[in-house]
DNA sequence: ACATTGACCTGAGAGC
DNA sequence: TGCTCTCAGGTCAATG
């Protein structure tokens, strides 16, 4: 599920809960979730220590150590956090539990054990290692720059925006979301897209993220107008009525109404 | 350079 | 009810 609205609020929803406090234990469940570490290395990054500060890069999550590195979090499909009293018995698949003085803890869940906890001297080094495409919500991508970036492309529109190392934070939900507001059809080339087109799909992205992550990225509260809110094939199109469809578009599920996004 | 496929994981829902 | 099958919003590697 993550994208980048449900990372942008689980960032949120750390920082009311779990800064300035020191921690006095880790508990990490997480085997083949940790890349290049190891448990023991994050327990120790961590006990005895407080989190300063967090930020986010698409859909990874940063959250700054006093003086210690950055504890880095992505959430795959299935993982969030969950803060609540020591005593509560922590969610199943609660893989990292870190414990606070205050005597709550929060905890990282991930049913799918797709996911991935590790730790960065910062997340400049982190983003740089992995390749990682500016913030699809950062407002520094000019409709310039981010034209240039298109148009330089081969493939379709949709597994473009897909691309983390293209633009991070965008999925197949929010991709789908965009492109319909956009009227734009996803197998549409990169490279075909009008100028007129480019600009559409840059203010509407900008439009879906930021309420997106308003609405704290919860489907319910986002508007029955939105193609999200009706991801079934067969569906009513919330615009024209029409039918909504299912279509395979570089191996992921794309929903589209044929009708408001004609097929290139 | 791109798309496609399968793998990684587990749970939910459909269909029998 | 219980079984089996398919699919899911993420990424990665191998293949065409």
């Amino acid at each position: 599920m993550p994208e980048l609205p449900d990372v942008e609020t689980f960032r949120r929803y750390l920082n009311s809960t779990s800064l300035h406090r020191q921690i006095t234990d880790t508990d990490i469940h997480a085997p083949r979730m940790l890349k290049g570490v190891s448990a023991s290395k994050v327990v120790r990054a961590l006990k005895g220590h407080e989190f300063k500060s967090t930020c986010r890069r698409g859909k990874y999550l940063f959250a700054e150590l006093d003086g210690n590195g950055w504890l880095v979090l992505h959430f795959g499909m299935t993982g969030y956090l969950a803060y609540a009293k020591g005593s509560d018995d922590p969610p199943e698949h609660s893989r990292l539990i870190i414990r606070f003085e205050n005597g709550y803890r929060l905890a990282g869940v991930w049913s799918r054990r797709l996911g991935r906890i590790g730790l960065s001297d910062s997340p400049d080094a982190f983003i740089e290692k992995e390749e990682l495409g500016p913030d699809a919500y950062d407002p520094e991508i000019p409709s310039v720059k981010f034209k240039e970036m298109l148009s330089n492309r081969r493939g379709s529109v949709k597994s473009a925006l897909m691309d983390q190392q293209f633009m991070a934070g965008v999925g197949n939900i929010y991709g789908d979301e965009i492109l319909y507001q956009a009227h734009i059809h996803p197998r549409t080339e990169a490279r075909d897209l009008s100028d007129r087109d480019v600009d559409n799909l840059h203010r509407k992205m900008r439009h879906v993220l930021k309420l997106a992550i308003e609405r704290q990225a919860d489907p319910e509260r986002l508007p029955d107008s939105w193609l999200l809110r009706h991801r079934n094939e067969g569906e009513k199109c919330p615009a024209c009525g029409g039918s909504i469809k299912a279509e395979k578009i570089s191996g992921r599920t794309a929903y589209v109404c044929p009708h408001c996004q004609p097929a290139p």
